[in-house]
DNA sequence: GCCTTATCTTAATAATGTTCAGATTATTGT
DNA sequence: ACAATAATCTGAACATTATTAAGATAAGGC
């Protein structure tokens, strides 16, 4: 019942002394952190403390900084896909109107996840991104974006001779908008100039929809 | 003549107390330890020591580290415009291959500059990255990509129904490519995919050249 | 109940960004 | 030419950082 002899219980809902998530919590509060300051302003220590923990207790799960930046960015990215998902919620059915519109929620959630926090969005990719040890083709972003592909195909919405390389073309194309938007190179409507002509470019001279 | 009083005169020509071009030689140091270590890791303090000067002494040129990370920044940007235009003087001429050679050039030589040092290709973009002061459409790469697209246009090659979406969707596309190949998200390949899609994109049905 | 292990703390170290007072050189006005 | 002013650099200081080492505390298996 006594607790007046440890000073630093207040925050901790456990026992104090062991945390019991200690790894999520560390996780989650630097991407908090990085939401509001950057990657590139991340202390260590302030997760550490803010979580209502000693800075070197962070070391006993992550081999150091970069490991824990990088379970942030492997974390944010596993974020931007749920992101991603949610908005395809929104248009279900099987219908070729579906399917653009699905495809259309693909490229726009992504970016719209960029513009909501960019800070976060730049921790996903850039120096801490999980890269080949996130498997490439088993991504969640890319597998959405093939899917979204093939529905489009069965629609007929999809010119042959382009098809072979529309994913690759499609993640490369919102990829960068949503960068160089970002970093103030292009103007936000290059967005959905970007979305346009993605469809125009994969009909063949079709015209824009929705 | 005497010269074993200061120690430190060394590596510096002139007078060694006062350097002569320290703000160029401060970026220009900055540049060469981002390409080695990052900019995660660059320290103010190495650079300042290793151009031969006390680390204070970058304080009377740069207000702080950003600063001198933001002007290094704009630097590397001008180098990869440099690279881009080296690039298109091997393609001289006014017929349409050449046109379609030098569109080619300016997107593989902007990748090729990325692969070469990612560092410095990340240095340009991103936090430090120049952007609403660079004035938007008076940057080099954007003014390349809109002649590139002029001169294509003269010899017919696009569309006119992507026309007007022509040089946002093609930027956005290297942009990507390049970002996600550096981040292994895809492969390397990835690349040509993208430049040959584009010249279909653009032609709409048209078939993929040299 | 004891022993091993996992987890956390405190204290220390080296390196960093930044500031300030003073030293050195360049430049300018006369 | 020369004094005064401005520009440039140094040295020592400060707070903050990542990281490590040695020891305290709790959990779980036997």
């Amino acid at each position: 019942m006594n607790m007046s002899l440890t000073k630093s219980v207040v925050t901790r809902s456990k026992t104090a002394y062991h945390h019991g998530d200690l790894d999520v919590a560390l996780i989650e509060e630097s991407k908090n952190l990085v939401a509001k300051f950057g990657v590139e302003n991340l202390s260590l220590r302030q997760v550490a403390v803010t979580v209502g923990v000693s800075p070197s207790a962070a070391y006993h799960h992550f081999p150091d900084k970069d490991a824990l930046l990088k379970a942030a960015a492997r974390s944010a990215f596993e974020d931007l896909a749920d992101f991603q998902e949610k908005a395809l919620m929104n248009f279900v059915g099987s219908s070729a109107l579906a399917a653009r519109r699905r495809f259309r929620a693909l490229g726009m959630s992504y970016v719209a996840f960029a513009k909501k926090n960019p800070n976060i969005f730049r921790l996903c990719f850039g120096p801490y991104c999980g890269g080949d040890e996130m498997a490439r083709e088993e991504s969640r972003p890319w597998k959405m974006l093939v899917t979204g592909l093939n529905e489009l195909e069965l629609s007929g919405e999809i010119h042959p001779k382009i098809r072979p390389y529309a994913a690759i073309l499609t993640w490369s194309a919102i990829h960068g908008v949503a960068n160089l938007v970002l970093d103030d190179l292009l103007p936000e409507d290059a967005v959905e100039s970007v979305v346009d002509s993605l469809f125009i470019a994969l009909k063949s001279s079709g015209k824009v929809v929705d």
